[in-house]
DNA sequence: TTTAAAGATGTATTTTAAATATATCTTTAA
DNA sequence: TTAAAGATATATTTAAAATACATCTTTAAA
């Protein structure tokens, strides 16, 4: 992620004479994990049914980092979404058809949780007025207006164009 | 933010015999930065119209770092929300009455980006698909959807319990 | 007319956790 | 019996969020 330098020293300082944005900041984004889960598992839908998929394979088609991958695949085994098989000759393989799975499911099982402010987690809240607060209830409602626009999708929704998918990633 | 040396240790491992939900990760949430932001306008639709409030007393009300409010008070003046007056005697107050101040705006203001993944930034994208990617579409429903919840709520919603703010922040 | 209280601004440091790397296991088909 | 694959554990690097510090400017009151 390349980021010039300036940026980078100045950001999290005030601002107006060198950047209008500085002094700002910038989360609320999903994982590279969880994008990584993802890529995984739109890789392992062009393939054809049944068909293994080396972790090699996919690394190399989104030019990301193997251990990385290894990581993530085994989340997805783990969670159910993929099925994988050891030794020589394994890799690994979608565990249902795309149409059953559901992107809400794996952005939940893959990001550890949605903690948006620090009064979502009641170990770690320190804000005093958390007990009447309405802007918790207003960013949960938010929150579950984004969770609920990916339970609307499933794998096979983001396969529409399959030939272009596999075009791009079999360089 | 007191987190367990375990937790910490084990956070971007593997997981299994330790920690059954090691090797995920948390995003998706809003920077302190832009929850401080809300907070000090809570606490100034918590007085009475036209008064100044010092950010020292906002500081000791949360119980956060003043250097830190004051860094985001000058963004929120910037932005126009509070009005601030300098000097002895100085202090900041709204800039305009609670029901116009809205929500969603203050959260698009104060988070620099809303870059959930990194196809969303043309210039540090690297992601081989993005050109047919579905999922990019489904993310920005996603984030749509949640601003679009926070667009429909003022400061004065949140300020419904006004009585109780007042005892929680004035200890 | 000086002083002290307030915000404005710029820079530096610390801390968190995401991202990556390394090393060694186990499994299994050739 | 070896080489290719995933499984597991630990360590390191990097990005950026959070915080701290130091100095400036403004302005009302002493
Ligand atoms: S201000 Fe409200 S939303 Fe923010 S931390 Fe406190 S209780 Fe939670
Ligand atoms: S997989 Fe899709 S959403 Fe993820 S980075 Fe690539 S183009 Fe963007």
């Amino acid at each position: 992620m390349p980021i010039s330098f300036r940026m980078r020293f100045l950001s999290r300082n005030l601002g107006g004479k060198y950047n209008e944005r500085a002094g700002k900041v910038k989360l609320m984004r999903l994982t590279m994990y969880t994008d990584y889960s993802l890529r995984v598992l739109i890789y392992l839908g062009t393939k054809e049914e049944d068909k293994l998929t080396t972790i090699q394979e996919i690394s190399d088609a989104y030019n990301i980092s193997k251990n990385h991958l290894m990581k993530v695949t085994f989340e997805l085994g783990k969670a159910g979404f993929i099925e994988t098989v050891r030794g020589r000759g394994g890799g690994i393989r979608l565990a249902d058809r795309p149409e059953n799975i559901n992107i809400g499911t794996v952005v939940r099982q893959m990001e550890e949780d949605f903690q948006l402010v620090e009064c979502f987690s009641s170990e770690h809240n320190t804000c005093p007025i958390s007990p009447i607060c309405g802007l918790r209830g207003v960013l949960g409602k938010a929150l579950h207006a984004y969770l609920s626009v990916l339970d609307e999708y499933n794998l096979k929704d983001l396969l529409f164009n399959k030939e272009g998918l596999r075009d791009l990633l079999r360089t």
